[in-house]
RNA sequence: GGGCGAUUAACUCAGUUGGUUCAGAGUGCCUCCUUUACACGGAGGAAGUCGGGGGUUCGAGUCCCUCAUUGCCCA
């Protein structure tokens, strides 16, 4: 049989994957074992698979596929979501490039083609993620537009409503001009700008005096219903009780006193302009001023400004400083950094905005799930995220959960007469319920609220409606999966999201929503910037996949990702990690390569055996602890070592037949055993390679994916560390060989003078790889011999005629300081009477025992040195 | 401005309650090697005042204070 050289991925990765999904392994039914499950953070519809996804996902087939080969019933359920605002903003452009504008169409003939965008587009990501290796149970796959997922919704919004915890009201609200809807607080990036700070005088009532502000939007003082100054602020004490007129629009307005204006900013003087500023608002609120709106909701100027009707506010900023300067009231302008807030979906500049809206009471509610993570019901990966989770909850706001958008849940309240409305799961339940209030009301007078619910207000019951628990909390579904086990995402949706779902969890649950939360880093570019589309630094996962191979790239993403730490990408990762796979496949076409005899087993292969089934034991226990502390790169490393250092580096060195000679039977079936052990341990991180050997290895009916995950047995340290020491006498040997340049083929003889009680003989191992003729114990230092120590061991090779005296001096001559310098330094701590009676006991003994054998080894040293001289 | 983290080799990170030769790993780098699994490889090697300063202690990468730099969240 020939195999190739180099691991060719592409040419498995999809015929295993198609196996798996014929054989249904993917899927789950509720059984009698227990559950593991995993709900998928939802890709929103308008995108294609990035970096991002890409780490998340290759973390949750992780935990998935161990969680299966360990017996648990694991259940992966995938998924998208609708993404209001960024899907409605992308359809928009797409009927725009037709020639079709939003407003020509009616809501059902827009959300036709909303449907039809979401059937075309929608499903690109999961499709990418099969590439990827993905085990979702894709018969499972959700849409949180779904009708039954809608219905939950609906319900629950209902349901909190009768429960006081939804209220509608008047509120300033972060505006979106360019999405034209409200955002929540966290949708609302801020970043400096550079921008002016524009001081211009007004005029006072019956007075030449003039009072000047410092204002960053200039345009708003169309708005503005007064002028405030500190009431502590001796510079303006005598203006109590006198009026300011707007310039330009010569509106007369009130000077009012309030200690929230900073005498130190600007003049000292705040134009109040309640409509447009939160901090404006609550003081007109206070003072009882009045509140003009002048901002239509496209950004442009509304009538009630009664200049620039019409044009953009960035537009009119500029045109307005000009007039402002041309007509005197324009004292200066200066440079000044200030925070502007952006929308996360267009980055359109955010607009504050008065506007009726719906909001959920958040300060109750919100409390078990503050409970529950700080008691660590629920663990934070890394647990860090608790203090930033602890901070937002204790302060948290009310959620605006209306958006002015048509895709989406509509909300379900129906208006009458005018500003009257109930809330009811349907129109019918609605009609009964106005009807309740006033018997004449009709179908017809009947008006749905025209906004749909914030698309987190669908994806915070993810966990609950993917299993039906809203509609039918005591199904056999819902009851069986949840609580789910782990929830894999980015700390950038902690509040966003996860919160929302821990606190909707107890709500409806009464009951945590998921045991772990493992908070991944993002993925940046080589410079540490986040990669984005707009910056087109991230790479396109599925070349790399193509390039690397999945498994290739899965390695990339895990080897360098610990939890919570953001991750330089770097291609270089893929190929570390297409180097491994290569490295496995070649591993095992060594083995495959060589023929079976039944002929005796040599003593070097059996105990290379003992050794490393006891090596692969510790290793899993390890391996189990990175992965119980949710270490999943730390997990990797443990077993990238075990496979390459231990595996190909020493055991296959070690049982490898002379060239041409066969293997005895008993080590090949071993060597075998031992590869499956690896084969599963890497069958989370590289599934496709995993699985191809394991059924290359022999025609069988089972499949790796499935396997029993490898337990870890009694382990013997003493021949743990015997073997080290052997390896350490290897190394002597090969510096040897190397300094002297004797080739690896030619036979040496190995003395020893054996100072050392080993419980383990390892010599055969020894003889092996150092390619000696043998070992020979002495009690006497034999004359012109190169020589190395291990520990207390002196390890003679002799080769008499070449020896460079000199120059082993000098090396032995600089072992000889590094050991006394080391017992000067141990002596110190041990004359030092204070350390001697303060120090644990081990730890004294510890130091009386390094001292003992230092200045044993500085005895021969010496010695040493004093025979060649 | 408020809060929370971080700072250990060229890079990315480990380092458990202070105590074994504790200063580590992977990558990268340097040297040598196309030897009969793999050059997507092998054998070696160099590399860090553990951000600066102070303190506690017999003993500090680890605890405390302070300064610097930097990241994130919030206003």
């Amino acid at each position: 049989m020939s195999i190739p050289k180099t691991y060719n991925p592409l040419i498995t990765e999809d015929k295993w994957y198609a196996h798996w999904m014929e054989k249904g392994y993917f899927h789950s039914t509720p059984d009698e074992r227990e559950a593991y499950t995993i709900v998928i953070p939802p890709p929103n519809i308008t995108g294609v698979l990035h970096m991002g996804h890409m780490l998340n996902n290759t973390l949750q087939d992780v935990m998935v596929r161990r969680a299966r080969m360990m017996g648990y019933n694991a259940c992966w359920v995938p998924g998208t979501d609708h993404a209001s605002i960024a899907t409605e903003a992308k359809i928009i452009q797409k009927l725009k490039n037709e020639g079709i504008e939003k407003n020509d169409l009616t809501r059902e003939e827009f959300l036709v083609h909303a449907w039809q965008w979401k059937e075309e587009h929608g499903g690109i990501i999961l499709e990418q993620l099969k590439k990827l290796g993905a085990s979702c149970d894709w018969g499972r796959t959700k849409f949180t537009m779904n009708d039954d997922l809608s219905e939950s919704v609906i319900k629950v919004f209902v349901d909190l409503h009768k429960k006081g915890l939804i209220y509608r009201g008047v509120r300033m609200v972060n505006w979106d001009p360019s999405a034209q809807t409200a955002l929540s607080d966290e949708e609302v990036i801020h970043k400096e700008v550079t921008s002016k700070l524009y001081h211009i005088a007004y005029n006072i009532e019956g007075s030449d005096e003039k009072l000047t502000i410092a204002t960053t939007r200039p345009e708003t003082i169309l708005g503005d219903t007064a002028i405030c100054v500190n009431p502590n602020d001796e510079r303006y004490t005598h203006l109590k009780g006198k009026k300011a007129i707007v310039p330009l629009v010569d509106r007369i307005i009130p000077i009012i006193f309030d200690e929230y204006v900073d005498m130190e900013f600007g003049t000292g003087a705040l134009k109040i302009t309640p409509a447009h500023d939160i901090n404006d608002y609550q003081i007109g609120d206070k003072h009882g001023l009045e509140i003009i709106d002048i901002l239509n909701d496209d950004g442009t100027l509304s009538e009630a400004a009664c200049l620039y009707i019409g044009k953009d506010r960035f537009v009119v900023r500029e045109e307005i400083a000009v007039e402002l300067k041309s007509k005197d009231y324009l004292v200066k302008t200066e440079e000044y950094q200030n925070k502007v807030g952006l929308s996360e979906r267009t980055d359109a500049v955010i607009e504050p905005k008065l506007s009726m809206q719906w909001f959920c009471k958040m300060e109750e509610f919100s409390k078990p799930a503050l409970e529950h993570v700080m008691n660590d019901d629920i663990q934070f990966h890394p647990s860090k995220f608790k203090n930033t989770y602890r901070y937002w909850m204790e302060n948290i706001k009310d959620w605006c959960v209306s958006r002015q958008l048509w895709w989406g849940q509509q909300i379900p309240a129906y208006f009458y007469d005018g500003n009257k409305y109930v809330v009811a799961e349907s129109k019918e339940e609605a009609l009964a319920l106005a009807q309740a209030e006033k018997p004449s009301v009709n179908m017809v007078d009947l008006r749905q609220d025209e906004d749909v619910l914030d698309t987190w207000f669908s994806s915070w019951l993810w966990p609950i409606s993917v299993f039906d628990g809203i509609r039918n909390p005591e199904n056999k579904e819902i009851n069986y999966y949840y609580p789910t086990n782990d929830l894999i995402t980015g700390p950038d949706i902690l509040f966003f999201w996860v919160a929302r779902m821990i606190i909707s969890g107890y709500e409806y649950r009464k009951e945590l929503p998921f045991k772990n939360v493992y908070l991944t880093g993002l993925v940046r570019d080589k410079q540490g910037r986040k990669m984005s589309k707009s910056l087109g630094n991230s790479p396109d996962p599925i070349t790399l996949i193509e390039k690397y191979g999945a498994d290739g790239v899965r390695i990339g993403m895990l080897l360098c990702a610990p939890a919570g730490n953001d991750l330089p990408f770097d291609e270089g990762l893929c190929e570390q990690g297409r180097n491994f796979s290569n490295k496995i496949w070649n591993a095992f076409r060594l083995i495959k390569g060589w023929k079976v005899a039944n002929i005796k087993q040599p003593e070097s292969a059996k105990q290379a055996i003992n050794w490393f089934e006891n090596k692969i034991s510790r290793t899993i226990t390890e391996i189990d602890k990175s992965y119980s502390k949710y270490r999943i790169s730390e997990a990797l490393m443990v077993t990238y070592k075990l496979v390459w250092d231990d595996f190909c580096s020493w055991y296959l060195e070690m049982i490898k037949p002379n060239y041409g000679s066969p293997i005895d039977l008993t080590t090949y079936n071993k060597t075998i055993e031992q590869l499956e052990k690896l084969l599963k341990l890497l069958h989370p991180f590289m599934p496709f390679l995993s699985e191809e050997i394991w059924h290359l290895i022999k025609e069988r009916e089972d499949d790796i994916i499935v396997s029993d995950w490898p337990k870890a047995e009694a382990v013997d340290e003493s021949l743990l560390a015997d073997f080290e020491n052997s390896t350490e006498v290897v190394a002597g040997i090969r510096t040897i060989r190397k300094e002297q340049n004797i080739a690896h083929k030619e036979v040496l003889e190995l003395l020893v003078i054996d100072n050392q009680q080993k419980r383990n003989n390892l010599n055969a191992i020894i003889i092996k790889l150092g390619n000696l003729s043998d070992i020979n114990t002495v009690v006497e230092k034999p004359n012109g011999a190169f020589s190395f120590m291990v520990k207390a061991n002196e390890y003679f090779i002799p080769l008499g005629n070449n020896i460079d005296v000199e120059a082993e001096i000098e090396k032995l001559q600089k072992e000889l300081d590094y050991t006394k310098g080391f017992l000067k330094s141990v002596s110190g701590k041990l004359s030092n009477e204070r350390f001697v009676n303060n120090a644990p006991k081990e730890v004294v003994a510890n130091e009386k025992n390094k001292m003992a054998d230092a200045k044993a080894k500085i005895e021969i040293l010496k010695g040493k040195i004093i025979t060649l001289s």
